[in-house]
DNA sequence: GGGAATATTCCC
DNA sequence: GGGAATATTCCC
């Protein structure tokens, strides 16, 4: 089984932007492109993995090989088409027809620090029967839905305003409270003192 | 790695409601059961998971060793908690304080067919698969038609509830203004006629 | 126990 | 290449 120590900073990176890490799938490909270059370097076996020229991108040599022996050390499986699935996820892309060279902008030999500005293409999940063809959702559909958003929008709106109003005057009632209390005390001491009129009331 | 022949025949399922088969996780719990069942047949090990008593439910009883030895044979983990967090997927319940002891309606010994009947709880409002019969998706449109109502009657009460609130505090700010009005009144009669001490406040 | 993000698989 | 179901992880 593949070790697996991914996510043990990535709570950081949930909870504040500046510390954010990569997800596990990009750290990974990274690491083994790195620790695969030195092995390249070491000997002259025939490359399985390796950066591309310009450190732009990378190549599959040997798809077979990769997936067998590379992929079970970093991942939990030795499909090659799964660890393709991810890429595409990532918004890499397939630069040769002969060769598995993939780029991504954010992807590039010596700056790991660009990772973390690679994010998973986000695939909303879909509301409507599959069964509908592209123009009815957009009609039909998608205005039900989007109704339904805008009343339930407009109500929380609403709800967000009353709360407001409702602390403002509460606010106003403690305002009331402290002033109350102060015209009874300065009553008080004028019933007590009648002739000191000098006294300023507050 | 785990080896993972899994939905080798789920196509099947897929496309027909008759010939469905069980997800992946079921089956494995399943076989993982009769085939430790063998094991503890044949020897006197201590127990590391068996089916309990009525055959109703199964037992982890060491879930180190489950967690280590088998659950990497069956899955692409060794996480105890993972295993769970599908247990609770699927809707089984533990059953027992002491013991990791499972149930599920569904889920009794030597009846695999009744696997195909288990399905995993979270109930996106999001995929009608077409594989599903109207009344299976006129089903989960109410609910998700339910919910929605739902959402916004909850949030129609809240409104209702604050605008009530609004009223009783503005009730209040009304009270606290004439109570201040008749307080200025009184120190102002007070100051002017301070001997006065007879005359009632209020 | 379960919500949600990410990973893996399956299918078109 | 990507949609969607299931699996695994992380977090509350």
């Amino acid at each position: 089984m593949a070790t697996d120590n991914r996510n043990i900073h990535r709570k950081i990176g949930r909870s504040t932007t500046r510390t954010k890490c990569p997800t596990p799938f990009l750290s990974k490909t990274y690491d083994l492109l790195e620790e695969q270059e030195e092995e390249n370097n070491n000997n002259n076996n025939i490359k399985v993995v390796s950066w591309n020229g310009e450190g732009n991108g990378f190549v599959v040599w040997c798809p077979d090989e990769f997936s067998e022996v590379m992929l079970p050390k970093y991942f939990k499986h030795n499909n090659f088409s799964s660890f393709i699935r991810q890429l595409n996820t990532y918004g890499f892309k397939k630069v040769a027809s002969k060769r598995w060279e993939f780029h991504h902008e954010k992807f590039q030999k010596g700056c790991r620090h660009l990772l973390a500005e690679i994010t998973r293409k986000k695939c909303e999940p879909s509301v409507f029967p599959t069964y509908l063809n592209p123009s009815k959702k957009s009609t039909l559909l998608l205005a039900r839905n989007n109704q339904e958003n805008t009343t339930r929008q407009l109500l929380m709106e609403e709800n967000q305003n009353l709360k407001k109003e409702k602390m403002e005057l509460q606010l106003q009632i403690a305002h009331f409270k402290t002033l109350e209390m102060k015209l009874l005390q300065c009553l008080s001491q004028c019933v007590e003192n009648p002739h000191n009129k000098t006294r300023r009331l507050f």
